[in-house]
DNA sequence: TAGATTTGCGTAACCAGTTACGTTTATTAT
DNA sequence: ATAATAAACGTAACTGGTTACGCAAATCTA
């Protein structure tokens, strides 16, 4: 019997390996900021990069390129903000909007960070065993899920209704 | 500039678009069960395989088999007890221990349980492309990571310490 | 230009996992 | 036989996402 039933279960397995995947990368994240003692948390590492590039972005353009649900950006925003990493400023257009955008903090520890994500990408593709062939099978995967999601298929593919 | 900045960040990305996708899988299998009327839930699936399979377990036993910890395993569990899908029977030998089996109930309604995890494993083949080189490539991330996780090849690779 | 609709964002309640800690029972060592 | 240690499992607090709902501001429409 092997170890993982998760393995043994084969295509039925995928899902609940993946979750697994995606937590351990998640949890062995955090732990690294927290052993050097840094205040910044896994995900922040997205945000950065889309305010360095943007500049200035509102909640739900933040949440369009993440696709991700705006509360979620609002949670991470926030905490963002109360220590410091970010600042917002009210839309003189439109009262509805803050522009948010990296504070001077944030962009003081940049090269400190920056050499985190390195190690980080570094790690990855060791992980990947320096070939693309999982991002492009991952893609294939969000392409096909974008043409018609896992929910529709399995109801198509339902037999006895 | 792409419509999704995850994949636009290349390896950096890849542990958001993990998340993505697991949670895409948990929520839309959800919404799968209670559209169908059903009272359960995504991952028991993995739950009933193994007591088909082993006929009764302990806590431990399953959070070795699925790789968890043993508080998801008695949160999932406690939620199958209550809706009648699981009978819990103290060890003879061991007072510490439950041992867990698939209740009556959960015999019963296996046939249409069955049909759904059909549809299940037949869209996620038909999302992989009908080959398992996605599975292939997390197998190999897994054993990888199995190797020397994560966080341990962050700190090797780290530079400015 | 007033009324209806849409948009942006905040909040609440939920979900599925984690770590940390405590209690009871079993096992090991002296 | 007893004392120390280990194991099983329960509970609490946290994390990072979701959906559902509400409100205020902006935009569209008649």
């Amino acid at each position: 019997m092997s170890e993982d039933f998760l393995i043994e279960m084969g295509y039925a397995g995928l899902t609940g390996r993946l979750k697994r995947l995606s937590d351990a990368f998640i949890y062995q994240t955090r732990d690294f900021y927290r052993e050097h003692e840094s205040d910044i948390e896994p995900n922040w590492h997205m945000i950065f990069m889309l305010l360095q590039k943007n500049e200035k972005m509102t909640v739900t353009e933040i949440a369009d390129a993440l696709q991700l649900s705006h509360p979620a950006i609002v949670k991470l925003i926030n905490k963002m903000k109360k220590r410091g990493y970010v600042d917002a400023e009210i839309d003189s257009q439109d009262n509805r909007k803050y522009q948010l955008m990296l504070s001077q903090k944030a962009k003081q520890k940049l090269p400190v960070l920056q050499d985190y994500w390195t190690a980080g990408e570094k790690a990855l593709e060791e992980l990947l065993g320096f070939n693309t062939r999982l991002l492009e099978e991952i893609q294939k995967l969000e392409d096909r899920m974008a043409e018609a999601d896992f929910r529709t298929r399995m109801d198509k593919l339902l037999v006895n209704e």
